[in-house]
DNA sequence: TTCGAATGTAGGCGGTGCCAACAATGCTGT
DNA sequence: ACAGCATTGTTGGCACCGCCTACATTCGAA
């Protein structure tokens, strides 16, 4: 059995996985210390690695980012679907939906954050654009069913999706930037979705 | 008259008020180049100072980002309180608030986005608190108003105030995000309220 | 088996934030 | 008026960072 990470004469030339690590590794710091404390010399370091190596896996510091919010997607989007009862009636089926979203929010927020984060304006890979509409599609599918079911009012259902998103993402906003605690967060989304479908107003 | 900026000689040795031209340049900056550009040394070099002066008026980087959200509060604090019109019914009022913050919100994303950050949990200075308060005072009232009136449903005002914030803040951030082009997210103002307060269930 | 492509290494460049020692200036009390 | 102190600015240095180039090793396919 070889030792553990501090080895460094049996380490073979080749990493074998530098790519994964160097992600998991990020993710790892990004969770404990956040963006800020990112560093691809650093990350190399804790990787056994030469601060030079990670340059051959991420051209730049922002694709390796890139690469994180990628992963990001990936897990919400699994989340969502996972979390979405297409048999349950819409209020339930939504508040699932939100606590979801919500949950996920909170446990990543830093990651979240990096998602959010408009710097891909100018290449914008079509792999990321790809796992936004796949997010967001979780969401758009249970708006479009209900409205065909009439449970919901007429409108252009990206429209609508738009709105309710918002309104999860400020929350979530919200939590991340202590202005709402964690757990108020997840234990109103009953509420939340409750005013979301049925206004503020009296009725 | 004094030449223009590159004045090396005749410059006194005391700037005079190198805090504000500090945070003029930096709000510029921040504007032009986003937060990720923003650097002390290249604030001084505007500045037409050393190196190090900044530090005598921010102990820290982070302490000017401080500096930098506070200023972005009182900011946003008079454009709401300036767009507020108590005399309005309450969706027409409502819409109007939407509208400045949304407005404020496009025209000062990565500004608003230093205002987001939680980074201010350990020490949290009170002002920062004091002018967060103002901001969402502005909206609170709105709300607590037109509840004493019967036009919103009972419950909470700060509950209600934090959901009507969150679909806010949800649609500023697409915008910021490009998920939501600019003028759609102002366009859609009147709608959005319209929604939050009528609701997504038909009636 | 050989040779090019992938991957990792070593070192250097300009840049950053922060710190300490020192210099010029402004202000306040006598 | 001016001595002395607090404020503000300067210089230089440290450690770190991202990125680049030149070089080394290993892998895999022709």
């Amino acid at each position: 059995m070889p030792a553990s990470r501090p080895t460094p004469e049996s380490r073979p030339y080749h990493h074998g996985d530098l790519r994964s690590t160097l992600l998991a590794g990020a993710e790892r710091t990004l969770r404990e210390k956040g963006v800020g404390a990112l560093s691809l010399r650093e990350l190399a370091r804790e990787a056994g690695v030469s601060h030079a190596a990670p340059g051959r896996h991420f051209k730049d510091k922002q694709a390796l980012l890139n690469a994180l919010a990628l992963v990001g997607y990936d897990r919400l989007g699994q989340a969502l679907e996972g979390a979405d009862d297409p048999a349950l009636p819409l209020e339930k089926r939504l508040t699932a939906l939100a606590r979801a979203y919500l949950a996920f929010s909170i446990d990543n927020a830093e990651l979240l954050e990096l998602m959010y984060a408009r710097k891909h304006e100018p290449d914008a890979s079509e792999q990321l654009a790809a796992a936004v509409d796949r997010t967001v599609g979780s969401l758009e599918r249970v708006i479009a069913d209900a409205q065909e079911r009439g449970e919901i009012i007429a409108g252009d259902p990206q429209h609508l999706t738009l709105v309710t998103g918002a309104t999860l993402q400020g929350i979530a906003s919200f939590a991340a930037g202590g202005m709402l605690a964690p757990e108020a967060a997840l234990d109103g989304t009953e509420e939340f979705v409750h005013l979301l479908l049925h206004g503020l107003k009296p009725r």
